[in-house]
Parts: structure tokens; C-alpha cells; sequence
DNA sequence: TAGAAGTTCTACAAGATGTAGAACGTGCTG
DNA sequence: CAGCACGTTCTACATCTTGTAGAACTTCTA
């Protein structure tokens, strides 16, 4: 249930990218404009289609929508940090080894990054 | 590509419990034990299930396999450490917010995980 | 009241996964 | 040597997810 497909990560990146609810027309056209960058040819896609999308989003619980405005707005239910730091944690789940994958992790992140996370640390 | 289905898992989850090589006949086995201590009634999978599913994580360079040995045996090509450290950083990904996502999971490990990362990163 | 704009329903194609029989290869044994 | 037993690979299909969108329904508003 936590993979995102292309589209559906495309939408959720662009609501991330909004504070404001926003509608799936312009979605829609954010999403057109998006694609026309990097590829040459691409006919938008049509509302319906981001309206799907949309839907699936919300029954996954990351997106809601305001039903009270016609046009209704979507926004996306929590931040990108939050969303991908619980993803993270997902990952990491419940397993016995959680210290032993924690010290790998931590093995690979850059040293400003390290820096970081000593200072959300703290100091013991 | 990195997520694994139920099945696929459960084989992944024998792998890494065994640091030697086994047989698909052995791993049906052991899947069917497990499943009976679970559900109630179940059929044992058939090799071929196995071998399918084992194939398949091959394909995704999670197995490799002794050709060799006439019934061949298959292990984990990486540990499940490794495994679940990577498919962390590949959520953490490249994002611009790395750091805060990072500050967010910071948060919500135990505080005996926080005093091993603390260990693990040094002081400065 | 009819059309425009919007939402929901229904549908289908493609890919991933679970599941396994059919077919093929190969060494052992009578 | 022929055929079986065991093992592997091929082929197949059902189900679920995701991308995609037309069809049908709803509701203002001119």
C-alpha cells in the first residue's frame, strides 16, 4: 500500500509543492506543463484521469479534499518530510535488527547530514 | 522495483534466517510449516511456486543461486541489514529535503536506538 | 429548461505477483 | 539401453494495482 505509481507521485508532489487546496483542473494543467518540459510529444492528460487519481490518493488516506467548494480542492494530508519519514519508518519496521540497519543507514549519509542528526541528537 | 510481495518476502525472510545456501525443496518446507502455524488449513505450495518466486528475486538481484549443486540452492545476496538500509535511502532519495525528513525520523526512534546513533555518529 | 462544468461510474490495458501444470533435461537402475 | 525419478524451465492464468479515459449522472445558471 505505500508505493506510489508515476502519476499518483507526480500529483502528490505537486500538492506538496501547494499550501493551498487546489483543483484537479489545474493539476491537470500544472501536470500537462510538467511533462511537456521533459518530453518532446504528450497530449495532457485528461481531468478525468487526474480525478481518478486523486480519489485513489485520498482512499490511501494522503490526500483530502474539500467537498464544500464545487470545483473541489485536494490538498494533500501531510508534509513530504512527514510522509516520506513515516515511509522510512515503515521500512525500517519492527524487526529485531533495527539497531543493525540504523548503523548502516547512518554509514551512508554525508557528512553535513551526520552533522544534522547530531544536533537533533542532542548530547547525551 | 524494490517492493516485494507477500510471498516474496516470506522467501526473502527464510534466506536471510539461513547463511547457507538451501534448496527450493527446503524452502518449501519451511513456507509451509510456517503458514500452518499461522492459518488454520493451507495446501503446502507446490516446488514449482517456489522456484517461480525464486527466479523472480533473482531477476531483481535479491537471490543468487549454485548452479553447481544439482538441485541448486539459492541465498540472499545481501543481508537483510543491508537490504532494509538501502530500500531506506532509496525512500530518503535525493530529495532537497533530505534534512528534514531526517529530522522528522530522528524523532520517532526509541530513545535506546537514539543513544546507538549517537555512539554510531561520533562527537564531533 | 437546456447547456456547461464538474463528479462519479465503468472499463480496459499493462505490469506485478501468487500459483502451478506441462514440458523438457539427465543421471541412475533394472 | 529404456524408462523412471527428480529437478528445472516454460507457459498460463487469476488477481491486484496503476494509468488512462469515456459514459453517465448532478447541479447551477443563463
Amino acid at each position: 500500500m505505500a508505493t506510489l505509481g508515476d502519476l499518483e507521485r507526480a500529483v502528490m508532489d505537486l500538492l506538496w509543492e501547494h499550501q493551498e487546496a487546489i483543483t484537479a483542473n489545474i493539476l491537470r494543467d500544472l501536470l500537462s506543463q510538467r511533462t511537456t518540459d521533459d518530453n518532446a510529444e504528450s497530449r495532457p492528460l485528461a481531468v478525468t484521469t487526474v480525478l481518478t487519481v486523486l480519489s485513489r490518493l485520498e482512499k490511501k488516506g494522503l490526500v483530502e479534499r474539500e467537498r464544500a467548494s464545487r470545483p473541489h480542492r485536494y490538498r494533500a494530508v501531510t508534509s513530504r518530510e512527514e510522509h516520506t519519514a513515516e515511509l522510512m519508518l515503515e521500512v525500517l519496521g519492527s524487526a529485531p535488527d533495527r539497531e543493525a540497519v540504523l548503523a548502516r543507514f547512518i554509514g551512508t549519509v554525508s557528512p553535513g547530514e551526520a552533522q544534522t542528526l547530531r544536533t537533533l541528537l542532542g548530547r547525551p
